[in-house]
DNA sequence: CTGTTAGCGCATTCAT
DNA sequence: ATGAATGCGCTAACAG
């Protein structure tokens, strides 16, 4: 039975339908044992609480106790008028970030049901770093953006609680950081390619030149893993008509792209040349975006956990919150392959 | 100069530090004008709060004024463990509603930043309705679950505050609703291949069997302008093989996809089967999604204003707050066009 | 115009 | 094992 009057109820009103007082009603409703309340009021208790429907007030409650069991979530995305910018040779625009921003909240809210958070805080403005002191949050959540994200979590590194970074491996000391591994990921995908027996493998993307970190490390990867084979990377393709004669010239038999949204434009522009893939050339995305399947018939892409991410963030922001000290966390990838890859074969 | 050693500073020390009762740096930092303090002195206190780097306690203001200006977000898609399910036809996963949520999210911040919204409050769980009573927040916005939406609205239609529903055009009394007008999108497209001289346009989706309102909804746009047009809409094609069949033998000129990624598939099953786009056959898709414009060679589409519905929730949910009356709006779309879409001609 | 007083609702002493 | 008293930090009402 709950009361549908929806009238708020207070716990001196339990108390007294209990005939206790507020201070067991608090001590049965905290669930701490410690506490030692008779089993038979307890069990009242409860019982009367449900049936009048109390909810306990959390302004009172986080007043009294100073902290609020919230985790604050910090997304730089949301920032206001992102300009669109040229990620990885392409024109990508707040849409790539609004993408990326729907798994972070999906996996925080998960991890954050498995774990009784009762509440995320989601500030609208970064403004002042001093804001965060406001006392609504216990702790700090937040999604780098690649380009910015270093000087606001130095900032945020000064607050007197916890800070946990998402999506970048560059943290000041006291700051934990959990991280795709992009490295280990391009590895995957080279590594792909090579045993499918191409050796003439390129890269294509912004670059080193973009300065976003995950593609560095997206094309550290690449390297690596060529390397380890013995072959020599060839710089990386920032063009599609300069991708184009590198196949036409058989000077590459497979492409590395830095990200999925590159890999559609690779295609495109392959196509537009005659060019099919996979028969004419391999192509290994990064991402797994909505529509890979769709791209290239269904592009073969290293899946990007995002979710993950922000779910094992919630996590190691708990565990700090609870005393444990800094941690740096690499989530692994995992290879889709699908239809764009195919076999090294002389062309004919 | 602001304090960096963090240490929380009180009302009472700023007021200290000014030479004035802790009332008055309230009502100086409150920013109403009807408080009335003497210029001079309210200069002083702003001056000493921004060298203590006062910020004023969150909890203890709610608790004394019973309200905390802060919104509900509650985020359906962000469920645990959505199953993937069938959505027009296609199987698709929960990453279509992350990739909305980051969306809504993204508008939400904005306007909340906007309208000097403090705080954005996620439950991570929808869990138990009375939830919402804890005092967290003054309103709820509620982006809805096509599919499951209308139970949870009627739910918390009981709240005793205003609730605005994002996404669904179906609401209880009372309950406030801004919805993308995916009729109205949906008769942009049809009236495109209209003007191209396209007579023969087929519906490609899961039409009303989905049980999805916005599908039912664009559907009927769909149907309404064929009417309009003296065209008799023919049924729905759900399956690409299908669609393939009824290009071929020249029934269809020209289709308008449920969702891009719809229309994604259609290009694969076209592609497949030798059949182009749009040379061979016009093709709109509903949603303009990230890589849009990579499908096809450039989706021609239907923009979803997901981030300008959410924004418009927040102002909805603002003015009911000041306690104007609940209200229901319909967002307009925007066709894009791009190169899937072509002039009708016999095919040769 | 400014200061004093009095709680907001709860969790925590400390008595009993 | 339970209850009375206290105060978290702030703002609203009132007095001066």
């Amino acid at each position: 039975m709950c009361n549908t009057a929806a009238m708020k109820v207070r716990i001196k009103e339990v108390a007294a339908a209990a005939g206790v007082s507020a201070a067991t009603v608090s001590k049965v409703l905290s669930g701490r044992a410690a506490y030692a309340v008779q089993a038979e009021t307890a069990r009242r208790v409860r019982q009367v609480a449900l049936d009048l429907g109390y909810v306990p007030d959390v302004a009172a409650r986080n007043l009294r106790t100073r902290q609020t069991g919230q985790l604050g979530v910090v997304l730089e995305a949301v920032e206001p008028s992102e300009p669109d910018r040229l990620l990885g040779g392409l024109t990508t625009s707040g849409a790539v970030r609004r993408t990326f921003d729907g798994a972070i909240m999906a996996g925080l809210s998960d991890a954050a049901r498995e774990w009784q958070v009762p509440a995320l805080v989601v500030y609208p403005g970064v403004g002042q770093f001093q804001t965060y002191l406001d006392g609504r949050v216990d702790g700090l959540l937040v999604s780098c953006n690649p380009l910015r994200g270093h000087y606001l979590l130095s900032e945020l590194a000064k607050l007197p609680m916890p800070v946990v970074a998402l999506w970048t491996e560059a943290v000041p000391p006291g700051v934990s950081m959990v991280d795709v591994d992009h490295q280990g990921g391009a590895r995957l995908a080279a590594e792909h390619l090579l045993a499918l027996g191409h050796t003439r493998i390129a890269f294509y993307g912004g670059g080193q030149a973009s300065g976003v970190e995950h593609f560095q490390r997206r094309e550290m990867g690449y390297r690596q893993a060529l390397n380890a084979a013995g072959l020599t990377p060839r710089p990386a393709i920032h063009q599609g008509d300069v991708l184009v004669e590198a196949v036409r010239r058989g000077e590459v038999s497979a492409v590395f792209a830095e990200t999925d949204l590159g890999a559609a434009a690779a295609v495109q522009a392959l196509t537009r040349a005659g060019l099919r893939v996979p028969d004419d050339v391999s192509l290994v995305g990064f991402d797994d975006i909505l529509g890979a399947e769709y791209i290239a018939g269904g592009l073969t892409t290293v899946y990007h956990p995002a979710a993950e991410m922000a779910a094992r963030g919630v996590r190691v922001l708990l565990d700090r919150l609870g005393g444990a000290a800094a941690t740096r966390t690499l989530l692994p990838t995992r290879l889709m392959v699908r239809r764009s890859t195919a076999p090294f074969k002389i062309r004919g």
